[in-house]
DNA sequence: CTATTTGTTAGAGTGCACTCTAAGTCAACT
DNA sequence: AGTTGACTTAGAGTGCACTCTAACAAATAG
């Protein structure tokens, strides 16, 4: 079991020193430990738990929604049911708006066909 | 030639008549004509050119670069190049996005696929 | 031992995109 | 003529997600 510092983290999750102690704030992480200084020792399971929440808030997921899911998977296993639903929820979210992405880009892109063709749009 | 009030073209494109206002305070549209009564009279054009701000918005494009995008084109044709330009850079964004977003939604499948094979993760 | 770096905290500030408020005007209905 | 409702303006307020500041403590480098 390893241990890193805050800027070890930074670098490994990509988030800066100051978004990690605002995710902590937030309860977007599972306690972090101190050592005897006072600061932050993160493991490989706040590693992990990190790069999770990236993936959420990477896909649009809202903080209030990570640390919701964070505080069920604080809870224990009892709470397995209720996590599931909240990600497939919210892989439906995503996936809608993917498409409204993708069908906005095709309007985008005829526009950028119209200028390239005469040179001038409708 | 049809003229539309502020109500009708929120109905129409799905904005709000305070985002409307807004968005012309910002030079998102073309200006508006008033009539007698100071009241906004949308024409076609604007309702085209809104429509095409909501795909432009809807990828993700920031207030100003909209913006920019308008005052190439109420400057003129010498602007198509310019106009070309600033929407490839954009669905270049766009596409990176797509595939960014894509990506961690075939994490967050797995982290799911995880949750209903065991009915509990690592 | 001193200076620099790296961390700590609570809380304020920032940027974005709306979203609403207040105070007023104007048209249409009763 | 009065009331309702939709509109007008400038400007303030909101919510989100950081991002930074100030004041301080502790560890490391010279």
């Amino acid at each position: 079991m390893s241990y890193y510092d805050i800027t070890q983290v930074a670098e490994e999750t990509g988030l800066t020193a100051h978004t990690l102690r605002y995710y902590e704030k937030e309860s977007l992480v599972p306690e972090v430990p101190r050592d005897s200084g006072g600061r932050r020792r993160y493991g490989d399971l706040h590693l992990r738990v990190l790069k999770f929440v990236n993936a959420l808030r990477a896909t649009g997921m809202p903080i209030r929604e990570v640390k919701r899911y964070l505080v069920l998977y604080e809870t224990g296993e009892q709470t397995f049911d209720e996590r599931l639903e909240l990600l497939k929820s919210h892989r439906e979210i995503v996936k809608e708006q993917l498409s409204s992405v993708k069908a906005n880009l095709r309007i985008i892109d005829l526009k950028i066909k119209s200028y390239e063709k005469i040179g001038a749009p409708k």
